[in-house]
DNA sequence: ATGGTGGTGATACCA
């Protein structure tokens, strides 16, 4: 045993769906999960208008915002000292997608919500689904020059693997889970060697969702989830990892986002 | 095969 205590760091992430349609939630989160450090996607909010002081309030005074108007947006609210913010618009379009931190104890921390690519799984007749394509070639390349211990979190709105979703047969041809997609998931993950941190917990083929949609009249008695959120981190940085859950009480909360949070525990 | 719900912002669009 070393004398020296360990450092701990509980991580989470969570699309919101909407960060002002849910401030009762988010604030239940952080008094109940208490995370030193929460990453949000699609907090459809622009900067100036983003809801500092509940954050502040529970002691989140490190906030770097990614925001714009209507749709998309990440964000990153902590309780210890973040440094070197910074954005990347992987596709030059202005889509707020991305934001990044430094930690004091090094690791970079990288949010980002990738788009979800329409309806149908053909470029050639929807462009978002070219998009969506696009932005994990650059997701890719970004990832392969990495070199420094990196924690990967966010939407990624892909289930890459057959138990990733409720039905494989039945989902294989809807955007999320087509063969392409998991295949970009793929090569993203060998481009930096990244730990999926999910499957690291739980492996294959245990159940684990992180979203189910809001059409569904019974949710959790139909069960028909997908993984579509993800912490993926350098080799070192997984080393460090304790515990990794799916938080899916808050999917039953009032007026819910249709996605789970995800909490990882370190320690350094 | 279809439509089922929800956020935004005021009409469709996106998820």
């Amino acid at each position: 045993m070393s004398t020296k205590a360990k450092q701990t760091l509980k991580v989470a992430s969570w699309n919101i769906n909407s960060v002002r349609a849910r401030l009762d939630i988010v604030e239940r989160f952080l008094t109940e999960y208490a995370p030193d450090i929460l990453c949000l996607q699609e907090t459809k909010v622009m900067n100036d208008v983003f809801p500092e002081g509940l954050f502040r309030r529970h002691g989140y005074n490190h906030l770097a915002l990614h925001g714009q108007r209507m749709h998309h947006g990440v964000a990153i609210a902590s309780k210890v000292p973040i440094r070197d913010d910074d954005r990347l618009d992987w596709q030059a379009n202005g889509e707020a997608r991305h934001v990044g931190v430094r930690l004091d104890n090094g690791l970079r921390i990288e949010n980002v919500y990738v788009p979800a690519g329409g309806e149908e799984p053909d470029r050639t007749i929807n462009p978002k689904f070219g998009q969506k394509l696009d932005f994990f070639e650059r997701m890719i390349d970004w990832s392969s020059k990495l070199d420094v211990p990196t924690l990967l979190v966010g939407d990624f709105n892909v289930a890459p693997l057959e138990c990733d979703v409720w039905s494989h047969k039945q989902l294989i041809n809807v955007v999320s889970h087509t063969a392409i997609e998991c295949a970009l998931m793929d090569r993203l993950q060998k481009a930096h060697d990244w730990v999926d941190l999910g499957r690291h917990f739980v492996p294959p083929p245990g159940r684990l969702f992180t979203w189910w949609s809001y059409r569904a009249h019974d949710w959790a008695k139909s069960d028909r989830g997908r993984r579509l959120d993800h912490m993926w981190a350098s080799p070192e940085v997984a080393a460090k990892a304790v515990s990794h859950v799916v938080a899916e009480p808050v999917r039953s909360w009032a007026r819910p986002s249709d996605h789970a949070a995800l909490i990882t525990e370190f320690a350094f």
